[in-house]
DNA sequence: TTAATAGTGTCTATCAGACATTATTAC
DNA sequence: GTAATAATGTCTGATAGACACTATTAA
């Protein structure tokens, strides 16, 4: 650093800009009962007391924004921050100036995905979490609903080319299972035989521990052969959504 | 709004937030003369006073942040907002702690593409911009060298499954045109042939004017037909890399 | 025994890519 | 004429999806 911009930071005063707040919130998916859920909070106090909103909160002063997304989630529902099988990215970024009431809040947006995930713990401050099926969400505070939306997107096109559908599933999951994921994200049913096919043929994707399931399926069937995820990072060739065949105009 | 929440908002004070500053940069690319080129300017002051850096600044009170980060690419470049065959998408938040020496600094990305733009005009402020090619860009101020590397992945994956090529092109263009656009983004040699019938078998990438091109090629050959960009939001099958196959692990 | 499920086999339409061919143009 | 290019044709291997079939298990 030269002097002059020693002389330049010393001078510096941050209060010139407008002020903003930055916070980070969090679309946070599991997968319970058959059912695509995302996790939400009441709200404690203004604005939009008692509306369900997305967990989030501002982001602290020497604080990672992916940190404190991981931190959010972490309060609301005990996960912990290192649980490798919680996948954490960035969504995207909602700004729009009278998002908040309060005053000029810029919100960074995180996906999370994670296997079946206990029901929220109740934080010191008394807020109330918990998971609900995306398809019974009613309206959100500020922008959330857009959020949210967003989100849903994001994962379902993300199942075509990545291999995150093994984040919501145990560390052994069977074809059957890894399928049903796609089913509740895509909402669409897929045939079981082409599905088995397709997933074994994609390198990386899965790979076989050797053993098989306990018991055959609920209703009857054989026993299944069980897999973890494998070390692709990439689907090659991709998964695609059946319903994807119409045009996007 | 409930009394409760207007009497909140009254007592709210905004600096009980540590202070931090937003800013948009952009990533914009155009090509000119055969090579895919990123918009730099000089910074003129300090921190990192003489470096190349991303065209960006702080978003102002009122503003969306889109609409900030159209602002600035208009600043640098002339090129008028309503501009209907510029495209303007959000690229990602970038908000390490320590990625401005002045101050915490979140900055919202975008990334724009743009037909062959006119020479930069240099501001009032006398900062000095310049259209680079990407293959000859050195070190960057703050972190911006990282913005560059993730607005160019996905400036090379959007190819793949969206019609964008279209806006690097004027309003009517050859095939040879587009495909020019793949292979300079792509850096890889396309066939001419099998990517000629390729785009034309993707329903709505691009319709035909009916118009040929006045000559022929420079070094001969027929008078090519002409296109516009067709209503496809996405392409459906997608063009994909010929590199891709090798799965990322 | 019955029904459901895991896993595999087969067939077909489609598509990507390699390669060839024809027509048209600049020089 | 010669070389380059636009546009189209042909062939082959790979793949997605429809459908069929066998083996295995719960009830």
């Amino acid at each position: 650093m030269t002097v002059n911009e020693a002389e330049f930071l010393a001078s510096y005063d941050p209060r010139a800009y407008p002020p903003v707040a930055v916070t980070v919130d969090v679309v946070a998916f599991t997968i319970r009962q058959d059912a695509l859920t995302v996790l939400l909070v009441r709200r404690a106090g203004p604005p939009s007391e008692g509306m369900w909103a997305l967990p989030g909160g501002f982001v602290r002063e020497w604080e990672d924004l992916s940190t404190a997304a991981a931190r959010e989630l972490a309060e609301e529902t005990g996960v912990a921050t290192a649980n490798r099988r919680l996948h954490l990215e960035q969504l995207g970024t909602y700004g729009a100036p009278d998002r908040d009431p309060r005053m000029r809040v810029v919100s960074v947006a995180y996906l999370a995905f994670a296997p079946d995930l206990p029901d929220p713990v109740s934080g010191s401050d008394a807020r109330v979490a918990a998971w609900t099926p995306v398809g019974e969400v009613d309206r959100l505070a500020f922008d959330h609903g857009t959020i949210l939306a967003d989100g849903l997107d994001r994962a379902r096109s993300k199942l075509e080319y990545t291999p995150l559908a093994t984040t919501f599933v145990g560390e052994e999951f069977t074809i059957a299972e890894l399928r049903a994921v796609y089913e509740t994200v895509w909402d669409e049913q897929l045939h079981a035989g082409n599905f088995h096919r397709k997933v074994l043929s994609v390198p990386g994707f899965v790979e076989s521990t050797g053993a098989v399931t306990e018991r055959g399926g609920s209703r009857g069937g054989p026993r299944a052969k069980l897999y973890r995820a494998g070390d692709a990072r990439l689907l090659h060739p991709a998964l695609l959504m059946p319903s994807k065949e119409e045009t996007v105009r």
